[in-house]
DNA sequence: AAAACATTTGAACATGTATTCAATTGTTGA
DNA sequence: TCAACAATTGAATACATGTTCAAATGTTTT
C-alpha cells in the first residue's frame, strides 16, 4: 500500500494540478459559490460579476480535473461540487488562513513590544 | 460571525494565494519531504534533486504564506510545516484525488461498453 | 425554420511565474 | 582573518495562464 506521505509521480502531478485550480480567486469564488447547490452558468456569471466566457472557461478546468460535475437542465447547465471532499478541503484551508492570520495579529503585538 | 461559506475578499486572496503556492509540484514536493520532520536546505535540494537556489526561492514563498517555519543550526537552517492543518488538507487532498482517479477508472469501463 | 436564449469554443494578448545563473550574505572552524 | 560551507538574493528568461472578444454550438419556443 503506498503511504500517505509519499505520492507517485502521476499523484503528485494530479494533485498539484488539482490545488492548482483552486489558486485563482475567479475559480475559488466559482466553487464557494457552488456549494450553495447547483448554479447555472449565468447565474454564476451574474452573482459574481464575471463575463459569462470566463466562467465557462473556468467550470471547464474545474470539470477536467473532476471539482466539479454538471448536469442539463432544458437550455441550461448546472453545476455543482463533484465530492464533499473538496468542500471539505476548501473549508479547512479557509479555517486554516483564519487561524494563521489571527497569529499574525498577535506576533504584530509581540513585535512592537521588543 | 462570519459564515464559512461566505470569506470576505481578503480572506479570499489569502486562500488562493495558499492554494496557488500547493499548485506547483516542486513546492508540493517540499512541503510533503517537510512532514516528515524539520529538512535543511541542502537535505531536501539533494532528495529531491531540485538546485538549492530554486529550492530556497520556493521556500521562502512558502514561509510568506506562513506555510512554512524555519530554525537555525549551526549553520544549517532547518524548514518544518508550520501548522497540523496544512498537513491534513494536504492528505485531505490525496485522498480526493485517489478517489477520482479509482472513479474515472471505473468510467473507462463503462465508456468502452457504450 | 427562424428567432431567442444559454453555453461553449478558439484566438489573441498581457501578465505572472518557475527556473537558472551569478553574486552576496551569514556562519563555523583553522 | 582566511578559507570553507550553507543559504539567500537579484536579474534574466522562457513559459504558462487569466481574461477578453468574436464566433460557433446547442436548446427551446413560436
Amino acid at each position: 500500500m503506498n503511504k500517505a506521505g509519499s505520492p507517485s509521480t502521476q499523484e503528485l502531478n494530479f494533485l498539484s494540478e488539482t490545488f492548482r485550480l483552486l489558486g485563482d480567486p475567479s475559480r475559488l469564488r466559482i466553487l464557494l459559490h457552488c456549494e450553495n447547490g447547483p448554479k447555472s452558468v449565468t447565474d454564476i456569471s451574474e452573482t459574481l460579476d464575471l463575463s459569462q466566457s470566463l466562467v465557462s472557461h473556468h467550470l471547464r478546468l474545474l470539470r477536467g480535473a473532476r471539482l466539479v460535475t454538471r448536469v442539463r437542465h432544458s437550455k441550461q447547465m448546472f453545476y455543482e461540487i463533484s465530492d464533499q471532499h473538496v468542500g471539505d478541503v476548501l473549508l479547512d484551508m479557509l479555517s486554516h488562513v483564519r487561524e494563521d492570520r489571527e497569529s499574525v495579529a498577535e506576533q504584530h503585538v509581540v513585535d512592537a513590544q521588543s
